[in-house]
DNA sequence: AAGCTCTGCAACCGCGAGCCG
DNA sequence: TCGGCTCGCGGTTGCAGAGCT
């Protein structure tokens, strides 16, 4: 590398080596006012003398304000482990979900803490390691959901108004009138984004009010899955749900 | 206290895919 | 179709700090 030369050097006009504060701020501001992508107007436009591509890597892998900080948690190694099973070396891809984790992290976690031992857990002693760990997130996800129950009580007002409307659609049909073709849209709404989820490999979400018992849950290994699909999708699944109300509230409008 | 080793992480490099003129 | 440009990805390197001897 360009060790030998020394850091912060510059070579052909361009910096290199570690970030200073000063060129950070540069780059966000840059992002800020143009967005990401077109990384070599960076230098032109921000007066950043980087190279595009150093500076994509910067605003990826440690500007983003989206990044999460931190150690990496139980349930992200396991999710790291079963991906980088399923996957291999594909980082994006297992970085695709583990939200705000780079591909340059789980890379670096990977190598530092798997790599070197050699092998996969495969044996009976890795593998109760490995369920061991499941379960004490599992512990850990119920903490975070009891924390995550007191912020939806903040948001119980909003999906009163929800309520409001499901109570409507839950009156008897009267013909085609437009309460009717209003549960009819709610319908698909939900029909579509659960499908949407399966078209993106979330394959254990539930239909809303499926009988559950049809459900193949039955294993443990099927429900920790699909913990961590529904982490992955839950994001776009709140979109869904966010633009279905506000549908909705077109919907409903002429009957209040 | 000094030197060595290990670990974590930021950053660079080369390559390939996609886009566009 | 081709060549240049841009971007994203995976592999690799090297620095810095912690831990060990």
């Amino acid at each position: 590398m360009a060790g030998h030369l020394g850091w912060g050097i510059i070579e052909e006009g361009w910096r290199k080596g570690p970030w200073t504060a000063e060129e950070d701020r540069l780059l966000t501001e840059y992002v800020k006012l143009h967005g990401e992508g077109r990384w070599n107007s960076v230098a032109r436009l921000a007066g950043l003398r980087r190279n595009g591509k150093s500076c994509r890597l910067r605003w990826v892998n440690y500007l983003r304000p989206d990044l999460k900080r931190g150690q990496i948690t139980p349930h992200e190694e396991n999710i790291i482990l079963e991906l980088h099973a399923r996957w291999g070396n594909r980082w994006s891809t297992i970085a695709r979900s583990l939200p705000g984790r780079t591909d340059n992290e789980i890379k670096n976690y990977w190598r530092t803490h798997f790599k070197k031992k050699g092998k996969l857990p495969s044996d009976k002693s890795e593998k109760a390691k490995t369920r061991l760990l499941r379960k004490q997130q599992f512990y850990q996800q119920q903490q975070q959901q009891q924390q995550q129950q007191q912020q939806q009580q903040q948001q119980q007002l909003n999906q009163l108004d929800l309520k409001r409307i499901m109570a409507l659609l839950d009156q008897p049909d009267i013909g085609d009138t437009p309460m009717a073709q209003a549960r009819q849209d709610l319908g698909s709404c939900i029909y579509s984004t659960h499908h949407a989820a399966e078209e993106h490999g979330y394959v254990h979400l539930p239909i809303p009010n499926a009988d559950v018992s049809t459900q193949e849950s039955s294993s443990e290994d099927m429900l920790w899955d699909g913990l961590w699909n529904l982490d992955d999708f839950h994001g776009n699944l709140s979109a869904a749900c966010a633009a279905s109300k506000a549908s909705l509230h077109h919907l409903v409008a002429p009957f209040y």
